[in-house]
RNA sequence: CCAGUCGGCCGGACGGCCGCGGGCGCAAGCUGGAAACGGCGCGUUCGAGGAAAGUCCGGGCUCCACGCGGAUACGGCGGCGGGUAACGCCCGCCGAGAGCAAUCUUAGGGAUAGCGCCACAGAGAACAGACCGCCCGCCGUCGCCCCUUCGGGGGCUUUGGCGAGGUAAGGGUGAAACGGUGGGGUAAGAGCCCACCGCGCCGACCGUAAGGAAGGCGGCACGGCAAGCCCCGUCGGGAGCAAGACCGAAUAGGGAUGCGAUGGCCCCGCAAAGGGUACGGCCCAUCCGUGGGAGCGCAUCCGGGUAGGUCGCGAGAACCAUGCGGCGACGCAUGGUCCAGAGGAAUGGUCGUCACCGCGCAAGCGGAACAGAACCCGGCUUACAGGCCGACUGGUAUU
RNA sequence: GCCGCGGUAGCUCAGUGGUAGAGCGCACCCUUGGUAAGGGUGAGGUCGAGAGUUCAAUCCUCUCCCGUGGCA
């Protein structure tokens, strides 16, 4: 963990839609999923405001302030190999910069937590690989 | 000072700390690479709007179509003159309307080119019409008066009926009813006549023009809708940067060449058997035979093209200052400036000072609009906290 | 980013320059021992918003709002 850690951004449409199939946690301020990645490396990152958010600007700067978020606490609680995609919620433009931050922090922790715990059978069940190995029993 | 009208401008400022995107540069350092060069890093510089918005017009640019030109169809525009690359935009002016005024509004060609529509109400609604009413005539009638040869006749008045009579002033309907007011006139009325107003026609003169207009003539006729069809004039080929150009993986498929394997199926040639025969080894070719092709496999190469990438992509109808021309839109000249360019999309987080607004005696607390370039430019439209400047009008006060 | 289509009753949709309609649904009544079906009666509308043209606009014109589809 003391090794720098590498952020990826993530750029394309079918990577956020993969990260989709992954963990989740939901705050008053911010939804972020999580996904382990087949091969291991940097940690990934992306961010998304739909239009529920508000307009252009509202939009921007919730993704302005997520990108802020993401820059000052992944580097201590991501996991490398994991891409993380934050989606801004309509409290994101206007929360205060504390009570972001907070939830942020409290989500990451909750999403290593379930990661590690939950990863023999949790992800498994949402992640994308379902279609191909035949379904588990629910 | 109060009320109001118009035009222009701004859209918080400065500074710490940590960060972001583009350009340029880089001695050393870390890293990838054979190298060129790149990544990290360091330095430096630039980094959203007046509407960046809506996508409603006009252009540039690109591709497609098309001999030029013109016509038709379809669509846009529509007072006149000017500005402009162009416009449906802007400026000035004209006409019409609103306002005491400053000023504002105005899709404002043609209704004797034609077609169409004008509901309901109303008597009548587009080559108009006559319900009530008013008047006249005829016949009757209540009353009064006059004349009388006593049969009746005439006049005034009340009232009723009839009329292929007059009239359109009044009532009433309507968005709109073949001018309005007053007077004369008449049986009653009427532009029937007159005055003024309105309307129509002509029009000296003024203006580049739209148009204005002294004056004259006409008793008055020609309703509205063209953002209904239409006519006239004028403009327009279509699509759009997800245009378009270039590079181009994996997989599948296409083409060329070579090699290999070829049992069957398919196609072509030969013709032994077989069959036909006009008796010419002339004709036919289902299996078997034989030669070839196609098909099959492998290799190399080629072209289209998907994912993806690169360009298009910003020195411009640019901005600033000064001067000159113009009432103005705007133009010209000189000098200066370089000013965003991403591709899940760059301006954020935090702290402080000042300025603004609200609350509060105060310390202080809270607020601060509309809103984010995506090829570019000129307009229009819409949204918007708060503030600044200038010009003008009306009123009041003072002089 | 560019281009197109639509908005009428609770729902699905007609409609035309002068009256706003149909089907389903809703309410009440009849029918039935009681429902369903059937029959009858009725309520329910800023015709997305605002301007303009017109005597008169759901309709014609312009601007705005909302929804929806296509284009590499």
């Amino acid at each position: 963990m003391n090794t720098p850690p590498i952020l990826r951004r993530l750029t394309k449409r079918a990577q956020f839609l993969a990260v989709r199939q992954g963990a989740r946690a939901v705050r008053s301020h911010v939804l972020i999923e999580a996904r382990r990645r087949e091969e291991a490396g940097a940690i990934g990152v992306g961010f998304t405001a739909s239009k529920k958010v508000g307009g252009a600007v509202a939009r921007n700067r919730a993704k302005r302030r997520l990108r802020e978020a993401a820059r000052q606490l992944l580097p201590q609680h991501g996991q490398a190999g994991v891409d993380y995609v934050l989606v801004a919620r309509q409290s994101t433009p206007e929360a205060p910069w504390a009570a972001l931050l907070d939830d942020v922090g409290n989500a990451l922790i909750r999403l290593r937590a379930d990661l590690e715990t939950g990863r023999p059978h949790a992800p498994k069940k949402r992640a994308s690989s379902a279609p191909k190995t035949p379904t588990e029993s629910d």
